[in-house]
DNA sequence: GCATTTGCCTAAACACTTTAGGTAGCTGCA
DNA sequence: TGCAGCTACCTAAAGTGTTTAGGCAAATGC
């Protein structure tokens, strides 16, 4: 009867992750991308393995765009430019794709870890410091730092964290980027001045 | 033929925060619980709305929990110690309880995150930041960034992104909590010394 | 033009959610 | 103590999503 919908993992994919931006990567589910091709439910597991794999592709998709923005955003710059085009492709990306940013928080497997753009993210994070004066271990305490920062920053805000008090989100994120060149610049040669106590656990604003 | 089995929305909501730090706050289902209390699973329905309402409570339990934990750690605190007091608050709960942890981020409508305690944790931020010499903007810059470090830090601590490589994550968080205090003690009276540039969107490193 | 491959199908089992309406166990009051 | 009424838990059923097994027909290649 109906000639054949063209299915592939690939084009799957690119639709799931169109699909989670539009819906929220919560919402991806087989059933709706079969809907979206007008396909049965089942013909899908010919190309995706599961739910799970449909949504862990997505992920690595999302890490290779947002690596590639970053690449292209870094070439050339240095300092505190290229930490502020690094921060910015990071949420100009979660702003355009909310979903596929999502997608790419999902915790993979180590394998699969390894093999997606994260490591790439991780390497030009580093590229970015080789403006700033740190030797290791600072070196990956500030990789640590920048990543905790950006994915915290974006995660808050998109999740309404910072309601719509002022002084608006743009401000504050300019003023971070400021304060981190800052303190990657003025560098006391690692020596926690204070071994911090430790008293209870810890909170997290909503704020 | 079987009694009662004393169902409460209290009861429920506490064994679904128990049982999301057993298995992932993504497997605490209605279902999962009504076999906990070997009982019909339409029997829950008369104690929460719907499964989003358990979770909603779940998270609301988990604020609560979080920001007493945090008034506490906080009592007779001050500058870096009570920084460092604050941050340990926050990482511990997501340590001890991860399914917790991950309820507290959900996001919740606006009246209902009113009404929560997550205001009382923005809160408690601000307590913190009396140590430190800073004006508004300013002050609200530092709470959304302390929200942000730490949320961001633990977020990728618990998805394994510091993978296991050296060193290790709570060098790295006493070197991350020192870093902050000397970055809001040093106190250049805001002024963006450079209108960062806007090249392209923005990245998210896994390390 | 035919054989093979394979893309999409039907069928079916299983899990979770949610609503409607019934029954039996408690609670309170005489 | 006994019964009225409340309500806690039940059965039943419909809807949605996942996943596997096996079938048929459309594309592919010779």
């Amino acid at each position: 009867m109906s000639p054949r919908a063209g299915l592939t993992t690939e084009r799957l994919v690119r639709a799931g992750a169109e699909l989670s931006d539009e819906v929220g990567f919560e919402q991806v589910t087989v059933s709706a991308l079969a809907r979206q091709f007008d396909v049965k439910v089942a013909s899908l597991y010919s190309h995706v393995k599961s739910s799970q794999d449909l949504r862990t592709r997505i992920a690595l998709l999302s890490l290779e765009e947002m690596a590639d923005r970053l690449a292209t955003a870094l070439a050339g710059r240095a300092g505190k430019d290229a930490l502020a085009a690094f921060a910015n492709v990071y949420r100009d990306y979660a702003r355009e794709h909310p979903g596929r940013y999502t997608a790419a928080r999902l915790t993979l497997d180590p394998e699969t870890a390894a093999a997606s753009a994260g490591p790439r993210h991780a390497q030009m994070t580093r590229a970015i410091l080789r403006g700033y004066d740190l030797t290791e271990p600072d070196q990956t305490h500030a990789v640590r730092l920048l990543g905790s920062v950006f994915h915290g920053y974006i995660s808050l805000e998109t999740a309404g964290g910072f309601s719509h008090s002022a002084p608006d989100t743009r401000e504050t994120w300019v003023w971070i980027v400021d304060r981190l060149d800052a303190l990657l610049r003025t560098w006391p040669p690692s020596a926690p001045s204070d071994p911090a106590p430790a008293p209870e656990p810890t909170p997290r604003p909503t704020e």
